[in-house]
DNA sequence: ATATCACATGTTGTATACATCAAAACTTGA
DNA sequence: TCAAGTTTTGATGTATACAACATGTGATAT
């Protein structure tokens, strides 16, 4: 990930989202342009708008003057979020029931049943990995590529503080069973269930709630 | 609006927002960077920065080495954007619903009596400004500021295209009494129906639809 | 001892010069 | 005359130098 041979800008993004996502970058961590500067062999200039794109996508936060840091929410603002991200997941479960052709289906399917190997095996690295990769199927299963977007941009923003969550046993399994729910309402077309089991899996309350904010307060120690 | 004593990227940014949103450049156009470097009184760079932060929000699309456009979408690319602001907005009225305190619900009415006023002296231009501040209320009554935040920015990228649409009289008493209705719903505490009624409201579909796309051909020439 | 102010320091914000590349214009050959 | 290759042109992308400003540090006066 260092340095490849022509830095453009859109690959200094993508590779900052990746190691942010992927937690190598913590939230509230500053990012020094300088020294990224060195890291991807270029100038200070296509760096800098690189961490502006990402200010953009709410990832980064620049303090006029001071720096940039990784964006770090608070309870209150992941909430919202959350709030939202169960949203356009519904929406997304609802269109997809509504549209996805017989092969997207089959990619829906494809990805629940890694996330099943996952959980037998008891890889929760693996399990985090398909987990992502069948609520990316089902917003592309949609059909409507902005929302698909949207929704992506979301959950890179959100995708920080859900990685270290829940990595109990029992909440995995959960997972599962409610994906296999949410699989077979697309399959049906049964585009009204589909969404409120969406919004359901997505949506933190009760203990998960409680669970987010003790994994903040002890990532702030 | 040319340039004020210190045009920092902030201020060039929101300018060159107003401008585009209010159709001062037509979709399609070139953005000269030189030429708004010179009406700013800067230089490109922070042109440049304000430039690249709109397209971070879907309002100017940059070629590389080409050039810098506002943003023109398509039917389709419009379609999608349509049906996920209907779905954000029908999501701002449901949380404002259940949440909107006694003065935002005012705000609301007094839009909604703005908007009134406006009807009555046939004053479309009036009846457009006074309709916005009618949704950016109910968004801000979400109590939910990330979600009032995307419903602004969306509705800013498809306003440039809203603007000239539907200018019949016809269209707007008909707004305006679904907005009666809407405030009605949301005072009252109905959050599902109030949501379906933003939902309905602020959807492009039957006739409006064809009026859309019309006026897109039209504009095209 | 403490509070305030001035200054030093290190960072980001801006300007400008240069490199790079896409599109158009031109030349040359058939 | 037309097509293909080449050159030219004009724009954007990048590097670097400089300016502006927020913060921290130290001195001084109370």
């Amino acid at each position: 990930m260092p340095h490849a041979q022509k830095p453009t800008v859109q690959h200094i993004r993508d590779a900052l989202e990746n190691a942010i996502v992927d937690g190598k970058f913590l939230p509230g961590e500053r990012l020094d342009p300088e020294a990224l500067a060195m890291r991807f062999g270029c100038s200070r200039t296509p760096i800098r708008e690189a961490l502006q794109a990402l200010e953009g996508s709410g990832l980064v936060s620049v303090r006029a003057k001071r720096g940039t840091f990784v964006t770090k929410l608070g309870v209150p603002e992941l909430a919202e979020r959350f709030e939202v991200m169960a949203e356009l997941e519904a929406m997304c479960a609802r269109l997809a029931a509504r549209r996805a052709s017989p092969p997207e289906i089959e990619t829906i399917r494809a990805a629940q049943a890694a996330c099943m190997r996952a959980v037998t095996t008891g890889d929760s690295d693996a399990y985090y990995y398909e987990n992502t990769a069948f609520h990316h199927a089902i917003y592309a299963a949609s059909r409507n590529a902005f929302l698909e977007a949207e929704a992506l941009r979301l959950q890179a923003m959100l995708q920080p503080y859900r990685r270290r969550q829940l990595q109990s046993r029992g909440r995995m399994k959960r997972s599962l069973e409610e994906h296999q729910t949410i699989v077979d309402l697309i399959a049906a077309g049964e585009a009204d269930a589909a969404a409120a089991e969406m919004r359901n899996h997505v949506v933190i309350q009760g203990d998960r709630f409680h669970d987010l904010v003790a994994s903040i307060r002890m990532a702030d120690a």
